[in-house]
Formats: C-alpha cells, structure tokens, sequence
DNA sequence: ACCTGAACACCGTTCAAGT
DNA sequence: ACCTGAACACCGTTCAAGT
C-alpha cells in the first residue's frame, strides 16, 4: 500500500512549512536584522517559499508581529518566574532580557505592540507581587505602576542610547531601584490615601 | 523698473515654499494622522507642490523628521521654563505636552529619534536642576535619570493604552512624583555610594 | 532655479493558475 | 491543498526635461 509521502503527485501538496516555523524564523530575522529587516520577504527566504505563502498561516504582518510578541512573552515570563521574587531580583531579570534581546523587547512594549493584556500582565505578574508586599494592598496599584513606568523607561532610553552623560549606567539603575524599594517600604510620604 | 515679481516669466522661478513651510505643515499631519500619516507624499500636497520638489528643502524623509523633531523639542523646552521650577510642576507640564503632542511627544522620545542629545537634554534640564537641588551634587545624574526614566516610562504606557487596570491613573502618577520628591530628598537608604 | 512627470526599487497583499 | 508568478497599490527617492 502506497504511503502518503510516495504519492505526492496524486495527494493534495502537503505543507511544508509550519506557523511555528515561520514565527521561529521571524524572530531569528527580529533579532539579527531589527524590526525594519523583519519583512515578509524576509520571512518567506527564511523558511524556503514565496512570500505569498507566508498568507496561508498568518493573516497579515500584523498577525505574525502579534505572535513573535507573544512568544517573547512566553520567555520573558519564564525568566521572571524564575527568580527568587525578590524585587530587586525581578527588576534585574527584566533588564538582561531586555539587553539580551533587545529587538524583541522594543516590539512587545513599544505603542504598537497592541498585546493582549492578559499575556502582558502575566509576564509582570511577579514584579506586581513584589510590589504588593512592599507596599500592601491600598497601594499596590500605584506602587507597581511606578515601578514598570520606572523600568520600561529606564530600559528604553538605555536600549535608544541615551544615557550619554557618561557616569556609571549601573549605578544609576540600582539607584532607581533601591528608591523604589524604599519609597515602597514606608509610604508616609503618600498622605493623600489613593482614591481622590 | 519693472519688479522681480512681474518678471517672473524671465527670473528662474522664485521658490512658492519654504523649509518653514515644509516642517509647519509636517507638524500638523504629524498630529492630525500620526507618524505613519506623515508621508512626503501628504507633505507635498499640503504645501502645494508634487513630493520630489520637497526634496529641495530636505534631503531625506529622516531629515524632516528630525527638524520636526527639533520644533518639538524648542515647544516643550518653552513651556518647561515656563514653570516654576519645581519639580512636581516640571513632571505635570512634561506629561501635560505629551498628551497634547501625542505624536510629536513619541517621535522624539522613541528610539528611532536619533536628535542631537544637545537639544534633547536643553529640553529637559530644569528638570535635571531640580533634582540636584533635593539630593546634592554627588546623586544628582542617578536621580535625574530615575525621574525622566520615570516620567517617559508613564506617558509612554499613558499613550499607548496599556494601564487598563482600572484604578486611577491621575493619582498613579501623583504617587509616583511624591516617591521620586521624598527618595531624593533624603537619600538615607542609598549606602552605596555613587561609583562602585 | 525651482518644479514636474516618469521611472526605479522596495514594501505588503491579492488572486488566478499551476501541481 | 499548498505554492507560485504576476499584478496592484503604495512607499521613498532619483533624474532628465520643462519653464
């Protein structure tokens, strides 16, 4: 009995190339070529096909940024839960991802990104309960808020080059963090309450 | 004496635009369509003449961008000396801008800006001041950098929709200003030292 | 000396036609 | 049922030709 493979001339072609393969290729491109260098085209030599094809597992451009931001997600996320839960652990977990794949990082919390929510607080799910226990429940909300504000800034401008003023970059980042840390810790300076 | 312009059937013709024109009428598309809006193509039509005449005025779409840029940056830099000069009034009229100049704000302070970093730090250095005047000379570039990464930080996720978790995000940023005043104003809890 | 039409290279995307 | 070539709309940019 023929095999499905032996009678490729009589059976529908068979795919050969899979979504994860294309996702798998466009962040290889992400990361090597930038997000300029991240076109279809690309994608499409990457994986052996035509650039049309690439239509057949993924609805758009759009479409294939949205899943190569989910999948940075996934490892981001990965990394987080695997520190000790410790703030100052957590924050330094972020920022070697950013640096270790910066291309990818830009893409997931740049204004474009359009993420679903639920992934993206996922990933910052542990810095939130970090945040939490510093500051307890009323102002946990505010806490955290600054504190991502904090390290997503801090990481873009770095990433963007533009901490030129010499100094020490470092020092400046566990600056910020033992700020926050502290200003987490006694909130007196907060006398307004958090509902105006 | 017949004046150069009854004569312009002999005179090379007298340019009908200028760089002024051109940078104006980018600002405006740049806030009315966003950056992706912002084509030469809708430039020219907007000045009155066909795309590659702009190039006599610009050498490239990255060009204009950054004049556009600079015009940004000389608006906020006007309204920041407006101010008192007190920090949580520097960091309102900073976030102020940015909600109003949406596009312009992000063109700038994105990673793509590539401005000269003088301009960009002429822009923000009231801000800089009133950090060294809360904790001295010796943490003021730490502090500095804590704030604007901060500051950019919030508006950016401002900007891009993603504090979706209800709460108030007016007092978020309240918060985040009085932990920044009260870190800097008494920097018991940095041991350290600014080098390592 | 400015402006223009035409052209080029390069995108993303569609679709009828191949196998 | 997948893949392809050809085509389209839309970019930025160049350049010879008009005035």
């Amino acid at each position: 009995m023929a095999t499905v493979n032996s009678y490729t001339g009589v059976m529908p072609t068979p795919s050969k190339i899979s979504l994860a393969d294309v996702v798998g290729a466009a962040l290889g491109i992400l990361e090597t070529r930038g997000a300029a260098g991240l076109t279809m085209q690309a994608v499409a030599v990457a994986v052996g096909v035509r650039a049309p094809s690439l239509y057949k597992h993924v609805t758009d451009r759009d479409h294939l940024l949205r899943l190569v931001g989910e999948a940075t997600l996934a490892s981001l996320s990965e990394r987080m839960d695997a520190t000790s839960g410790d703030l100052r652990a957590l924050a330094a977990a972020f920022r070697t991802f950013a640096r270790e794949h910066p291309a990818a990082y830009l893409l997931v919390f740049s204004q474009e990104s359009q993420l679903p929510l639920a992934s993206l607080e996922a990933a910052v799910a542990p810095l939130l309960d970090a945040c939490a226990a510093l500051t307890g429940p009323d102002n946990a909300l505010p806490a955290a808020r600054t504190l991502t504000a904090w390290a997503t800034g801090f990481i873009g401008m770095e990433l963007a080059g533009q901490f030129n003023l010499g100094g020490n970059v470092d020092a400046a980042w566990e600056y910020g963090v033992e700020l926050m840390v502290a200003g987490m810790g006694h909130g007196a300076f907060w006398e307004h309450g958090f509902v105006e």
